[in-house]
RNA sequence: GCCCAGGUGGCGAAAUUGGUAGACGCACCGUCUUCAGGUGGCGGCGCCGCGAGGUGUGCUGGUUCGAAUCCAGUCCUGGGCACCA
């Protein structure tokens, strides 16, 4: 009886299916948990070996979960909507929706191969009509909701507008326009249009000309975090900044709420780190300065800075070049300098601005008061001031900060001291703990301590008052595209009107042509039917989607709400989400908003979608070169190549063994494009050069699942891809070790079955020995599994079965344990051995009591002792053992003192049960 | 520049609380089974040394009976952020 894994994986990937082994049910007497992946894009490439990496981490411990009695929900599902898709219609002519369907079948007949746990009955698609009438329907909860800022969550508009016909909107201020303010009798006077675009100012998604990042090549509009150095995430096209009408969520409201979630859930401090940063809280003060310009138009120059208590430093003022406030203050002197300066900052790109940080700027001419000792100080415009941040002006305090400091340099503008000897007069110093000099009523205090006593001041004077901000803008939610989920949205007469929910969902059309529409708008736009109807032509975003799929999972066929509310109690947070980093910024903010919002509006019982996310590394490409000799068609072997004059041509992984070139594979690759060419060996073979870089199919260092399952089997695959190294790692792929893993699976086999006599499993009684391999493997996996120690895992999967090897061991009451301990990592060969040891049920659905197993041992055993780290004698030393490892030794202290000549021993360290320390 | 993570054999790595460093696997070497290849079995394998022995977790110090692990400094690699006042 051989282990046949192609038979045998095939027949119960059949069997799990006929049986539905893998549905959950949504109601349980079993405690529930929940795994999660982050479900794929179907992108056309398929999957290679780096991508299911975390999906068999999750498929694990998944297993391992019902393994231990509990309910677990393990689905899968597809982020359907997307660029790419789109792209490639344009290119090819193609539906989105025909090449993202044969993209998806693609990629769950790969999965398939690799025999997970999901429960496939709770698929989502992002881009079904069944789906995304969820997606619209909760923007609809969005757009019908603001923020209410003293009770600090959302609430419904029509709670809003009552309060505005009662008292206006003294008591809340409105988030997208400081200044707006109006009474109850104003309200009350406001037409239909005014009222909407007030609201409109206050709603969680809005619409609203904002600058956005506007990529033209892909014709759309992209958020922060799809924008990296100025160019595009997708595709590295240049991004522009473009004032246009634009959809956002208002996140900005959440971002407190954000920030503190964080304490309750385990991210890594990474992740944590990573979206503290992007939510970029920091506090300080405003401060109105008095302005003496020639036109005297403006009268108050107002900044935003984090230490207040530099006051008295201040020694120029800069102002963003693109605020409104330029040209009324600049003097007739300084005219021509500013305008050739704003023309020169126009027609500097965002990726210029980030490539090269040159220190440039104007003085306006105008000059700002001090207010505590009546100093004029010189305003002058930058470009290093951002116009989005805060009030997009700046105190600038030369010896405190360093971006100050450098623009003080350069312009030659005289530096004052507040900080004594902290500031060298060569660098800026932003310590906060110099006492204060030249610094009128602040003389001799700390810093730290002066920032309140200022703040207290200007408050008092009416001039500043205490001030957070946050670097986190509001999301950019619509794009100009075609591949996303409709707006429930109608324009009459410039006033958004949301469909009624009857009306959902609003279907997208097909179109004839996927491109752009006119002046920046979507191809919706040239769609005639679409625009009779007044319906907005912009499409939600991809992240749109994804901001709540782990919800639909609980309850996906679901026709009258997005999750049926018993059922998200029953389910509540994702207990474990395994995914890459690259979310941090984007999804993982956006989904923790939208679920925030779901909870304050009552539609579910908790406010964060996640309770543990762990990041699987990537596993990168181990990519391999030849070496083609110039203007030749010979190749030359890789420690010869500095011979000759070469170009270094990436070549297929899956022709190249470890190192060496497979010749004749090579001269049938590519069609044969290298078949006459000639060869310099050394030692009679071509060795190829190698690097780890990103898997890629340009890089041909891309290894297919497919072909690994199909050669050593989905077991071999699932863990050997464990055995690489712990989950959270970056690796490179290398498939030669992997013939390590799948002896193991035949030699684990063999422990059962043999080729000639079939089954060789005996009922006699197991030894003492087997028994503590037995019970010292169940205790290691447990705890290994529990940690996500997979790795580790997998080596005493391979201690194990080499020890039982030794003792010959092939008894029952060892080897079946042991078979539903290997569950989770090698489900395929586990059912087949429980299958012939005559088990009728699979093994999922048995219930086995194995981690609760115990076992004591007693038994004596000769320790060597040292005193003080130093090799002393050996003594015989009885010992107990129960649970496997935990070794009690029994030691007494008479004993000890006898042979340590009366000394009392001041501690006794038992090291791995392996040597005995006394320390006198 | 700032923040975070990490540096251990030829390679992937292990060492969960400070306790025999290198488990487990790959590669390699020897050996047995075999006409042969493959499979499988046995043995070896940090470095120096025939050996006894010495030495060893990026580097320099420190704490400790004892440090890969803790502390200070330093170098290198990977990741994130980057004019956020």
């Amino acid at each position: 009886m051989e282990y046949n894994f192609r038979e045998i994986e095939k027949k119960w990937q059949a069997e799990w299916q006929r049986k539905g082994v893998y549905k959950v049910p949504n109601e349980s007497p079993r405690p529930k948990y929940y795994v999660l992946d982050m479900f794929p894009y179907p992108s056309g490439a398929g999957l290679h070996v780096g991508h299911p990496l975390g999906y068999i981490a999750s498929d694990i411990y998944a297993r391992f979960k019902r393994l231990k009695g509990y309910n677990v929900l393990h689905p899968m599902g597809y982020d359907a909507f997307g660029l790419p898709a789109e792209q490639y219609a344009i290119e090819h002519g193609i539906h989105p929706a025909v090449s993202t369907a044969a993209n998806i079948a693609n990629f769950r007949s790969q999965l398939d191969k690799i025999g997970f746990c999901y429960d496939w009955d709770r698929e989502v698609n992002t881009s079904k009509p069944d789906y995304y009438k969820w997606t619209q329907w909760i923007f609809l909860q969005l757009f019908d909701s603001w923020y209410n800022r003293r009770t600090q969550k959302a609430e419904r508009i029509d709670a809003l507008k009552a309060i505005f016909e009662k008292e206006g909107n003294k008591q809340h201020p409105c988030p997208g326009d400081a200044v707006l303010c109006f009474s109850a009798a104003d309200w009350n006077a406001f037409d239909e249009k005014k009222r909407m675009d007030v609201l409109m100012e206050y709603r969680l998604a809005y619409c609203g000309y904002g600058e956005v990042n506007w990529c033209e090549a892909l014709g759309t509009v992209l958020a922060n975090d799809e924008v990296v150095n100025g160019v595009s995430e997708r595709g590295g096209h240049p991004v522009v900044k473009k004032k246009l009408r634009q959809w956002y969520l208002r996140i900005t409201e959440y971002a407190d709420r954000l920030l503190e979630g964080l304490e309750k859930i385990e991210f890594s401090e990474a992740m944590k780190e990573m979206q503290t940063n992007w939510i970029g809280k920091s506090s300080g003060a405003e401060i109105d300065f008095a302005l003496k310009s020639e036109q005297s138009v403006v009268k108050n120059l107002r900044v935003y800075t984090t230490r207040p208590d530099t006051i008295f430093g201040v020694d120029f003022m800069v102002i963003a070049p693109e605020l409104d406030i330029v040209e009324p203050i600049t003097s007739a002197a300084q005219a021509a300098a500013v305008e050739a300066y704003l023309d020169y900052v126009k027609s500097r790109s965002e990726r210029e601005r980030m490539a090269e940080k040159k220190i440039t700027g104007v003085f306006t001419g105008a000059y700002a008061i001090n207010p505590f000792n009546g100093r004029e100080i010189p305003v002058w415009i930058s470009e290093y001031v951002l116009a989005g941040y805060g009030t997009g002006a700046i105190m600038a305090v030369p010896c405190g900060d360093e971006r100050d400091h450098r623009f003080a340099r350069h312009f030659s503008i005289p530096v004052t001291n507040i900080i004594g000897s902290y500031y060298n007069g060569e660098e800026a110093n932003p310590t906060k703990d110099a006492v204060l000099e030249n610094s009128g009523f602040l003389n001799g205090l700390r810093m730290k301590d002066a920032i309140e006593v200022v703040i207290s001041k200007l408050e008092e004077m009416g001039i500043g008052q205490r001030k957070t901000n946050y670097k986190m803008r509001d999301a950019a939610f619509s794009r100009q595209r075609y591949w996303g989920e409709p707006f429930p949205i109608k324009w009459i007469n410039g006033v958004a009107y949301p469909l009624d929910e009857s009306e959902l969902p609003l279907k997208l059309p097909d179109v004839d042509s996927y491109s752009p529409g006119p002046e920046g708008e979507g191809p919706l736009a040239n769609i005639k039917e679409w625009t009779d109807r007044q319906l907005e032509t912009n499409t939600m975003p991809g992240y749109a989607g994804s901001s709540w799929y782990f919800l639909r999972y609980m309850d996906p066929h679901n026709s009258k709400a997005f999750c049926d509310r018993k059922v998200s109690d029953y389910w509540g947070q994702v207990d474990l989400y395994i995914g890459g980093t690259e979310h941090a910024v984007g999804h993982l903010l956006y989904s923790r908003m939208w679920t925030k919002v779901l909870f304050d509006l009552g539609y579910i019982g908790h406010d964060e979608p996640y309770k543990k996310l762990v990041n699987q590394g990537m596993i990168q490409g181990s990519s391999r070169f030849v070496y083609r000799i110039r203007g030749k068609h010979e190749f030359v072997s890789e420690g010869l190549k500095n011979k000759y004059d070469t170009d270094k041509i990436h070549v297929d992984v899956n022709i190249v063994d470890g190192v060496e070139l497979d010749i004749e594979a090579f001269k049938q690759w590519r069609n044969g494009e290298y078949a006459n060419a000639t060869f310099i060996l050394e030692d009679g073979k071509y060795i190829c050069g190698t690097e780890v870089e990103k898997m890629s199919k340009s890089k041909f260092n891309t290894v297919n699942p497919d072909m690994i399952v199909e050669k050593f089997g989905a077991d071999t695959f699932r863990m050997y891809e464990m055995f690489l190294g712990p989950v959270e790692m970056s690796k490179p792929w290398d498939t030669k070790g992997i013939e390590g893993v799948h002896r193991f699976i035949k030699k684990f086999w063999r422990l059962y079955a043999d080729e000639n006599k079939g089954l060789i499993v005996t009922n006699e009684k197991a030894s003492d020995s087997e028994l503590k391999v037995l019970h010292k493997t169940i205790k290691k996996i447990e705890e290994d599994t529990e940690r996500f120690s997979f790795n580790t895992a997998v080596s005493a999967f391979m201690i194990a079965t080499n020890e039982l090897n030794d003792l010959k061991c092939h008894k029952r009451a060892v080897l079946e344990p042991l078979l539903i301990l290997l569950t989770p990592y090698a489900p395929h060969v586990c059912e087949e051995l429980w299958s012939l040891l005559g088990h009728t049920d699979t093994i999922l659905e048995a219930s086995y009591p194995v981690f609760e197993a115990k076992y004591v041992i007693e038994s004596s055993k000769e320790y060597p002792i040292s005193v003080n780290g130093k090799l002393r004698t050996t003594l015989n030393i009885s010992l107990e053992v129960s649970q496997p490892e935990v070794e009690k030794m029994v030691l007494s202290n008479e004993v000890v003192q006898k042979w340590l000549e009366g000394k009392h021993p001041k501690k006794i360290i038992f090291v791995k049960g392996k040597m005995i320390n006394i320390v006198v």
